[in-house]
DNA sequence: ATATGAAATATGTCTGCACATAATTTCGAG
DNA sequence: CTCGAAATTATGTGCAGACATATTTCATAT
């Protein structure tokens, strides 16, 4: 009789299984890579694999020489997928469609120049467009673009590709931040999305940087009734 | 001289310095290991690990046979922790409280029933309760248990432990789904997070698995103000 | 008692090799 | 020419061994 090879995923479910019947107990310790490789018959590079994988997902903790213990507090992880619009759009099945609002050069205000950390008031560009799906307003982009990182964008008159995508193939980002919140609609947003003053709108705000440069700051405000969905564990 | 040896970690800085100078072109193809291994002087296992990061984060796509190219649209993943509700609070530096305001055994409406995977109406545990930070509401968690998945929630009177915390504990979850969303405050909420009725609240729902039975489902209604927050790339 | 440095130890990672697996390409049978 | 089997190839993963690194422990000197 052949058993098939142990795989990292066997080890990880295994331990998964333990840490879950409570045979390894919140905040204790597991045995180490070298035991647990003997007990499973399996390498130790293949213990580590699957012990990282768990350790990645705030399953257990790991410290050198401490060694490995299940996480007292399981702080679970949601991976969130930030796509193009466009595709988002689409990828609902939706048609989708792009609508350019103003574009116009000007004089940041105060709390978007500390986001973009611009110090002057050469001015800078401020975009808003807005995106459809089946005609229908999906979420208005309100978008400032930093002309020192991204001085191209001058001359960009993004009526009809979407800043949004336009600048990804342009100023890729290093690193950014991003905020999720829920907005009362503003009487000028309220109107490009077609509803009531005040309705509740949830919204993301987000900078972007290339190294130590800022290169553009984001709010995104959808339509009522969005829900921004995604799988834990 | 002696050159430190090369790390997964270098190679991975280097294939993002070569995209992001466009020296590999997004959707385009990149060499496959070997060649890597062999320009960057280090075994292939080392260029796998560095790929394999990257194709987790969305920056490249590979699939066997067919090769490694630069993803065509950069989907960032943005990675949301789910911590506990105290935790949260005492990480931003404030007084976490709980107060319970209602605990019954009842029939629940038929769109947590289909959430909960439950189709008697012999009740399931509806729990409400009030999460402050310094005193002051910081989100109203709506609660409904499984008592076929979890019966021992029949005994626990949830006045001192909030039902997150115990559940994390007791009925530890293999899976679920989480979803994010802006919502005007119906007037319970209002009153009970002291907002008025209408007021723009961040809402997260959240149902919890353990393999093929429902455990919990859960509306987390934060109060005016609530910011989700984490970091890109 | 306390500071200091050495030993011990668990995890982190690299190497070189082998084989597994998926997807494409090639090629032969009909 | 079409269909399906077989060869090809890039990634996916396992193994054994070695060294690297972070931390703790413990013995020693002050």
């Amino acid at each position: 009789m052949l058993t098939t090879r142990t795989t990292w995923q066997d080890i990880r479910d295994e331990v998964l299984r333990r840490i879950h019947a409570r045979e390894w107990a919140p905040g204790g310790m597991i045995p180490n890579e070298l035991d647990l490789a003997r007990e499973f018959g399996c390498a130790r590079a293949t213990v580590n694999r699957a012990l990282r994988e768990l350790a990645e997902a705030g399953v257990l903790d790991r410290r050198r020489r401490a060694g490995t213990r299940v996480a007292l507090t399981p702080v679970s992880k949601a991976t969130l997928d930030i796509p193009v619009i466009r595709k988002e759009v689409e990828t609902r099945g939706h048609t989708y469609r792009y609508a350019l609002i103003s574009r116009h050069r000007r004089a940041a205000p105060a709390p978007v120049r500390a986001a973009l950390d611009v110090r002057d008031d050469r001015g800078d560009l401020h975009v808003v467009a807005l995106h459809l799906a089946d005609g229908a307003p999906y979420v208005l982009e309100d978008r400032w673009i930093n002309l020192r990182t991204v001085p191209e964008a001058r001359k960009e008159p993004f009526d009809t590709c979407s800043a949004n995508e336009w600048l990804l193939q342009t100023a890729p980002y290093t690193h950014g931040d991003i905020a999720f919140s829920a907005e009362a609609a503003m009487a000028d947003v309220a109107e490009q999305l077609g509803t009531p003053v005040g309705a509740p709108l949830f919204s993301v705000t987000r900078t972007t940087w290339d190294r130590d440069r800022a290169i553009t700051t984001v709010t995104l405000s959808y339509a009522p009734g969005y829900r921004m969905h995604t799988t834990l564990g």
